[in-house]
DNA sequence: TATTAAAATTGAAACGTTTCAATTTTTGGG
DNA sequence: CCCAAAAATTGAAACGTTTCAATTTTAATA
């Protein structure tokens, strides 16, 4: 590997001039020129480590969600790379495994890594302690979920408002039994859409049957789980807004196997993932949440405070959802 | 930040015992001791970018992919990282977002970051120029393709097979026109599972109907024009075998719009993603891919090159695929 | 106890950059 | 053409490790 000095010598200026042209400083025309020669001829391209060791940069950034394999994930991760592979950031992805001792980990493991940065969807909105991060002078900005007693940057979404638009969509198709499948209490994102099938019913003058609210762990067997204590019901419901996409993609398959037919004898809305969910015969109305755009705000944060501007600290914002809606709910005039 | 010094300052040992300390070699007792209550009580961790320039090893490896939001590199991506982990190794990951121009851009990218190694699902079969990075030391482990004229390691699926067993089962079930939607004809697996249907039609004496064979892109496009192109045939097909994964959802797509029902009007054998195709009304038959084991050996051999252990280069993997038989494929008798 | 071999430690050089005080070159006004 | 000011360049120190030849300590043997 060539280095910084072999070009110097070529070029027959020092090291000193070599890096000022290679930071994009001013220097004599007939330098840049031989430089660049050197450079070209030799091949050169800088020692990242070298140059990280001086700096304390790395030009990396730890990207961090409970699961590789989830679509939401890496939808956001996209948006990451958008704003960040041009400026030639580099993206480590870590997975925590959905689980808190996994985050811890991989948390310690970038922090070691010496990233710029890190993006981080945490696994839960109960419990993260990034003070050692934080007071090291490394950004957090968290995606998806708030963190209770965290001040953090962070890109949401409006999941409040989220899921009131798709249970007043509901009502307004005629509903007044409608069942949601919510998320763990522990979970902001949950909690948030539970907040807004609540306050839907309130405002339309709907009375809160608790026995048409199920929490269930976001995940297969709580989907099935869920969708079928509601079936169960004495006076089951007309309709069931199910809060994420794995809880409805298996309320779907529940319904299946039982010979229900959506939107004729059980309307369904769910959250996430319009693509596939469009492929269904009707379609499945959904809540689909901006996953690119959270994660183009979120690296836009990012850099702003790795480099150095912390002003408007903490930033939190909230996107908006957009609601689709088919015959997956059934007019009931 | 803490550095050896201080850790050594405090043991009161030279740095050379700090460092043998750190990387596992033998040192005396009570040595150890002090040290490790040195680097406890300073809350040392070493920083990777000094150690990296002097060993020029980053602990760090690049994985290129087609595109981040594909659920088979995901599933590739979960194994990678399930091997490489444990070992402290973290995974840059990178996107050509399809394009020839940015697979080869990114490499680059790779190659001037220092990563120890690069595991690369190529974006086409038709060219790849990995010498730059290759004669500089870094190995390459190719995934789900190969490439013409490169010798590398790869680990990619029995895509002949694959397909042959899914043309084998439609046949058995009575069928003998019987469509296929190939994908484009320099992608190396879609001539695979295109000789795997030639072969299987060949084996049963089925002639070959070249009107049955589309050549499509392995995209939504692709999928939707091909299959509008089989069902328009004078005599259209009573089956389809459709590559790969957006081809065949969009066929359903198609399907579902002109009113067709899988398993009666037409039967249907799709490639890759199970779980999400066994959602449907009939579920829909499939090549499963192992993908998940695709990461894992990759990485695997990844690991035995970065160490310097070249033996049986290039070594080629082929790991089988698993046949889901549904009723999406009509039983003619 | 003396001697030697083996084991452990030491301290400085090296890795390839950036940075900065000191120096040289260039520029422009008189 | 000279001089001062501005601009550009220089060269060495520093970043935090690893590595290795030289040295010291320990263990083993007679």
């Amino acid at each position: 590997m060539k280095t910084i000095k072999d070009v110097a010598k070529l070029a027959d200026v020092s090291v000193g001039t070599v890096s000022r042209y290679l930071n994009g400083y001013k220097i004599k025309e007939e330098n840049r020129k031989k430089i660049e020669e050197a450079i070209e001829s030799l091949q050169f391209t800088s020692n990242p480590m070298a140059r990280g060791l001086r700096t304390n940069k790395t030009f990396t950034v730890g990207v961090l969600i409970p699961r590789i394999s989830d679509i939401f994930c890496t939808q956001v991760i996209e948006g990451i790379e958008e704003v960040l592979n041009p400026l030639n950031y580099g993206i480590v992805i870590c997975s925590a495994n959905d689980s808190l001792q996994g985050q811890t980990e991989k948390l310690a493991y970038l922090k070691n890594k010496c990233v710029d940065g890190i993006i981080l969807m945490p696994v839960t909105s109960a419990e993260l302690d990034v003070t050692g991060i934080v007071d090291s002078g490394i950004p957090v900005v968290l995606i998806d979920r708030l963190v209770k007693d965290c001040e953090l940057d962070a890109v949401v979404c409006d999941n409040v408002n989220g899921a009131y638009s798709a249970v007043e969509m509901i009502i307004n198709k005629g509903h007044q039994k409608i069942g949601i499948i919510a998320g763990p209490q522990e979970i902001y994102t949950a909690q948030e859409r539970l907040t807004g099938y609540l306050r839907a019913l309130e405002d339309y003058n709907i009375e809160i049957n608790e026995a048409y609210i199920v929490h269930a762990q976001y995940n297969k067997t709580g989907g099935i789980d869920a969708f079928r204590q509601l079936m169960s019901l004495p006076d089951r419901p007309t309709a069931i807004f199910s809060t994420n996409y794995p809880t409805t993609v298996n309320s779907m398959k529940v319904m299946m196997e039982q010979g229900l037919r959506m939107g004729e004898d059980i309307s369904l809305c769910g959250y996430d993932q319009t693509e596939l969910f469009q492929m269904f015969n009707p379609p499945v109305s959904v809540v689909v949440q901006p996953s690119r755009e959270i994660g183009i705000n979120a690296a836009e944060i990012l850099l702003k405070r790795i480099n150095g501007d912390y002003s408007r600290f903490p930033q939190i914002q909230r996107l908006k959802t957009q609601l689709i809606v088919t015959d997956s709910v059934k007019t009931l005039f």
